[in-house]
DNA sequence: GTCTATACATCGATAGAC
DNA sequence: GTCTATCGATGTATAGAC
């Protein structure tokens, strides 16, 4: 019985490194086996079917990208300091999991409705809308800490610039010869221009921006 | 023999519609000859393999992602007026093809030395090193309309955030169910919003940012 | 060129010995 | 529980009629 737990978290692990490479599709329940050690019938003995194993690997990834979001929003009122903390936070997580944020994404373009109730139903957890994330900004633009920006869209470009040089990291390395995405000090420069960037392009004593030339914008 | 090119890039366009879908390991030979309207021995026919039909889909598609690239790219002096064509371009190219940008993240990660190579032959036309928008930027900070940033670090923000909303689409649907990703509303929104955090990131009439709290930073 | 029929390989899944 | 052997389905690829 406890072996039996030994065995099936191994061959869990085994299935997840598998997974997350090669995707749902292009994973096989024979490498699988090979990357466990053990035989193949063994798999349908604790997990039945591909499809299973799958969704226990799945709903396993989908814990670790979104359950702990939260655990990564830090607990400040400083802004900018909330700012700094939260890249490097998520960064340094991100590139903990390198094939994660890939494998999510593909996933779940794929997966349709099944993974969306799954990811749904982790993420709203006790809160009916809004992200963590909103109550900070909103907040700073009471304070007029920052300029009025919209918390979709500021968000949205804050976890961008953390999750696409890692999901594009076999992309960017071929265009960008010189950079090495994963290397410690490319990450700390990073972070440093990240929040250099967002800081300078939000705070409230910098100039409002210029209106566009086509108009100064109706509305 | 025209009847002949005619049904050959009739398959082709059916083979890139379901790779683009379902990758190379989801395809099947099967769905990409009944999207053709013909029978499934034909795509050997003309492409003798899925690997050869898939390499022909795949070298197409790197054309239009990256190939493209350079058209993109505003002719003008102004960097302000430079972000804003290039912001609003490549979002309208990107969304114009949504599902290229996941296709290419995911399928080059899976691809190895060879998707390598063909992107390299790509990318690298007529320069290198360096991409065509690091010199625009270079000659921005040289002429002091925007303070000193790091290019590449830079460029890898704004691609990001033009690139990952449509990559990551089908999740950020789900967290932020009142966002339409793919909505002229939103996307003229969005254009504006990325705009105003980099031009005021970067602009060089703005306050310097601080040092951080730790050190006023060496080197 | 285009089809039907089929060969051949692989994969998911099960049966049954141990 | 864990293995070997094998089945049935599916997928790529080819042979051959038209």
């Amino acid at each position: 019985m406890n072996k039996g737990v030994a065995r099936e978290t191994q061959i869990l692990n085994a299935a997840t490194d598998v997974f997350l490479e090669k995707g749902k599709d292009g994973a096989t329940m024979q490498e699988i086996a090979a990357r466990a050690g053990v035989n193949k019938a063994l798999l349908h003995y604790y997990f039945r079917s591909k499809d299973r194993l799958y969704e226990k690997v799945f709903a396993r990834q989908v814990d670790e990208f979104f359950g702990r979001f939260a655990e990564l929003i830090p607990q400040t009122d400083d802004i900018r300091e909330f700012l700094e903390s939260f890249v490097s936070n998520y960064i340094d997580r991100l590139v903990a999991h390198p094939q994660l944020p890939g494998f999510m994404l593909w996933e779940i373009k794929q997966g349709g409705a099944t993974a969306g109730k799954l990811i749904r139903k982790k993420v709203f957890r006790g809160r009916k809308s809004g992200t963590p994330l909103d109550s900070v900004i909103q907040k700073a633009v009471r304070d007029g800490t920052i300029r009025p920006v919209d918390p979709a869209n500021f968000i949205l470009n804050l976890i961008s610039m953390c999750i696409f040089p890692v999901v594009g990291r076999p992309v960017i390395e071929k265009i960008l010869p010189e950079v090495r995405i994963t290397s410690p000090e490319f990450l700390e420069k990073r972070k440093k221009e990240i929040l250099a960037l967002v800081w300078n392009g939000i705070r409230a004593d910098a100039p409002p921006p210029e209106p566009a030339r086509s108009g100064p914008g109706r509305e």
